[in-house]
DNA sequence: CAACCTATCACCTGAAACAGTGATTCGGCC
DNA sequence: GGCCGAATCACTGTTTCAGGTGATAGGTTG
């Protein structure tokens, strides 16, 4: 039997959810909460398998009560929920330990799924969930200036916290080569300095 | 009909995988390859529906054959199978476009389960895939010194390429307290200049 | 072969970052 | 009330970075 809570600022959501689950034998459905605290605080005395959660909620946020939940109660599975279909949101759910994620208008066979996926401890996104993150971590990569192979090298090291002059003690250049390198990285990448070269290529995941 | 591709350098995986599959009535068997290049090879004439895809492999990585197939066949879904069980490589194949991940010692149900869902373009990570994932995630963010709120808006400010003249200028605070800000910054977080600083904000999601 | 890109090296200047030291104010906490 | 940390500001050096400009050598390719 797998208890299962919903957190959803939309009372529309939670009764359809409700009856959706009504029928099934093996989901006992614990309760129900519209905004974090009051999730937060049925768990203090009663707790849950599997929570439904939308991420788009007034005041605390979805992402951040997914954090605060997977703290306190690392064994309580939380399941996405959203109308949403938004990569960086779904990656950031996953980030604060979501084991799941589907979309509001989802099919009853699909929610059910999900929560029994989750629940054995899976990790489940629905199919279009699946597509826009996938669509959206391609979306990160692409429109990127070529580096040369020198060029990545280098920029790997700036990234390590070498500076110019070590780098070219380590790979055995002139520091007014390795001067030039940086040069052109800066220039190719557009970026004015080393504080966002840095950033751009841990983000676009170029080191 | 499910047609399944496997490419792995083991035959004995390869052998095991196919006879737990062979009596699937839903699932065809189209081929195998033992390294990347034949695998490509195979899709210039053939197709498929999931390729079932070590990820360590001599010659070309499979993060890196992950890649070029989704690239070259988008419509293919691929589901990573591994003796790992570490949170990096596993992060590093969905970032690639795979759909999915599960262990070569999972069973039988575990296997068609994740073929399955796959198939239906769902993500799905099998239960001690997901554990690992959730736990890499985690530690990831854990043993961080804590940031004040001054110093986490000057941080975020450094990301985006100001300088502490600029900096200072659009928060209304003298440049010598920018530079405080930044020193104690760079030790709190024990790195020596802005390049790994922003590195590993980056990194450990502080901005 | 000429055009082009890469990788290499060089110099100069000004701006920014880094290192060290120290000081004041303000608020929270025992 | 005294202690502590956050936040602010200040000065002085030294090192590093950024912008500009240019040169040479080697490989590719039309």
């Amino acid at each position: 039997m797998i208890r299962v809570f919903i957190v959803d600022d939309h009372p529309v959501v939670i009764e359809g959810i409700h009856s959706l689950l009504q029928n099934e034998k093996d989901i006992a459905w614990v309760g129900q909460a519209m905004n974090a605290q009051s999730c937060l605080g049925f768990f203090v005395n009663n707790t849950a398998d599997v929570v439904l959660m939308d991420i788009s909620m007034p005041g605390m946020e979805g992402v951040e009560l997914c954090a605060v939940m997977k703290e306190k109660y690392p064994g309580i599975m939380i399941l996405g929920l959203s109308t949403f279909n938004q990569g960086l949101y779904i990656k950031k759910m996953v980030e604060n330990g979501a084991s799941g994620y589907i979309l509001k208008n989802s099919s009853k066979e699909e929610l059910i799924d999900a929560i029994h996926a989750v629940h054995e401890g899976h990790i489940y996104f629905s199919g279009e969930v699946g597509m826009a993150l996938q669509e959206y971590q391609k979306s990160s990569k692409t429109e990127l200036p070529v580096l040369t192979s020198r060029e990545k090298e280098i920029l790997a090291l700036i990234a390590e916290g070498y500076t110019n002059p070590q780098i070219a003690e380590k790979i055995f250049l002139s520091p007014f080569t390795i001067d030039s390198h940086r040069k052109n990285l800066l220039a190719k990448l557009a970026v004015k300095n080393t504080a966002s070269l840095i950033r751009l290529a841990v983000e676009k995941k170029l080191i």
